[in-house]
DNA sequence: ACGTGACCATGACAGGTGTCACGGCCTTGG
DNA sequence: CCAAGGCCGTGACACCTGTCATGGTCACGT
């Protein structure tokens, strides 16, 4: 019997995940939670074999969760199972020690055997997103130009910006531009979708 | 019996929800389809009782894909599933004909009820978002607003949107600071942002 | 027929934006 | 030690944006 944790803040998939694995006779949901930081508390509590981690989560999301989880309990592998395929969220959710990353895109059916190859120690990639990740490299923002493009992202101003990060006008407009340069973007919107396509923002 | 044609782009939520609906006695799933505008040829040749349709989906989004439905298949009941609660999106789809709005948000145990309510005649609607919907009302935007803030989302300059709508740099400008002004943004960007969250933009 | 309002366009203007050059402060690595 | 590179700031400049005034056409409801 694998013990199963599933994560996703939308009741309706989640209980219907839930559904769709216990037809397994080898599978058993023993948790479910809504919240990137209900994740760590539930599996110390329910002990699973695997955790199934969405991304997008209130809370912390699923990728901080994923590393929460494997310090607090090394014994459960982790699964995510994610809404968009950014290529930057596979590298992500890898050097956070998951084992496997799955877009929701993917047959019903192939979802209970990713789980019990995961389970058996194996690593579970989308193929197709493997080979976008490895074609386009890392991301290319610095720390602060992901800020910067981050907090552009609700279409403030740059002095709305500016204020929030504690920075010069000047400053923000210098990260700004070196963005929109290295996304090959001509405007700060554009950049901004470019990044967020490509998984170098964090979720939200 | 009670019988089901389910649409979502997800495959795993589709199989997911098709898994949770399967469990019920009195409810069985005739149809799956991935996109909008496989929905009315699955409907007819399947002739179910009662269609979940996403609103996010390619091909034509669900609310378009409802009111096709509605007029080729009348004896089927329209139950409306979807990730944003948007406020606009409830308005379209009473509009386009469907009997019920659910988000993915609400517990998995109420859906099966919410079929058969919608499948006996009644309406079925997300209390909270009916509330939403009421005391923020239409759109505030004319077609033409929403049609150049629509072209503006991708982040492109006003030259740029000019050309994709055949229309003059200034007829832009304009349009688009009197949809600022409506949404009360302060910048373009702000005010596809609002636009979109209350659901007056179509998906996608 | 008349007023209303959406739609398109032009022109002009203040202010915001994107770019560049320059300088300074740090940490990292050869 | 010193170069390289990220980070922060200033200042200046061309360009784009957002706003306003103005005017024209068209469809509509009274």
């Amino acid at each position: 019997m694998i013990r199963l944790l599933i994560a996703d803040d939308q009741a309706l998939v989640r209980g219907a995940l839930a559904a769709l694995l216990q037809l397994e006779d080898d599978l058993e949901v023993v948790a479910e939670v809504a919240r990137g930081d209900e994740v760590v508390d539930a599996a110390i509590e329910s002990s699973p074999d695997v955790a199934l981690l969405d991304v997008e989560m209130p809370g912390i999301d699923g990728l901080a969760a994923a590393r929460l989880l494997r310090d607090a309990v090394p014994s459960c592998r982790v699964l995510m199972v994610t809404t968009f395929g950014r290529p930057g969220y596979l590298k992500q959710a890898m050097s956070a020690g998951a084992s496997g990353f799955v877009v929701k895109d993917t047959p019903a059916r192939q979802l209970a055997d990713a789980v019990r190859r995961v389970h058996s120690g194996l690593r579970v990639v989308d193929p197709t997103l493997a080979a976008e990740s490895l074609t386009q490299g890392d991301s290319p923002l610095t720390e602060r130009e992901a800020d910067v493009l981050q907090a552009a992202r609700s279409g403030g101003t740059v002095a709305a910006i500016a204020g929030t990060l504690f920075l010069s006008e000047g400053t923000v407009r210098n990260h700004l531009s070196s963005a929109i340069g290295k996304t090959g973007a001509r405007t700060r919107a554009e950049a901004v979708r470019v990044a967020v396509d490509n998984g170098w923002l964090l979720p939200h």
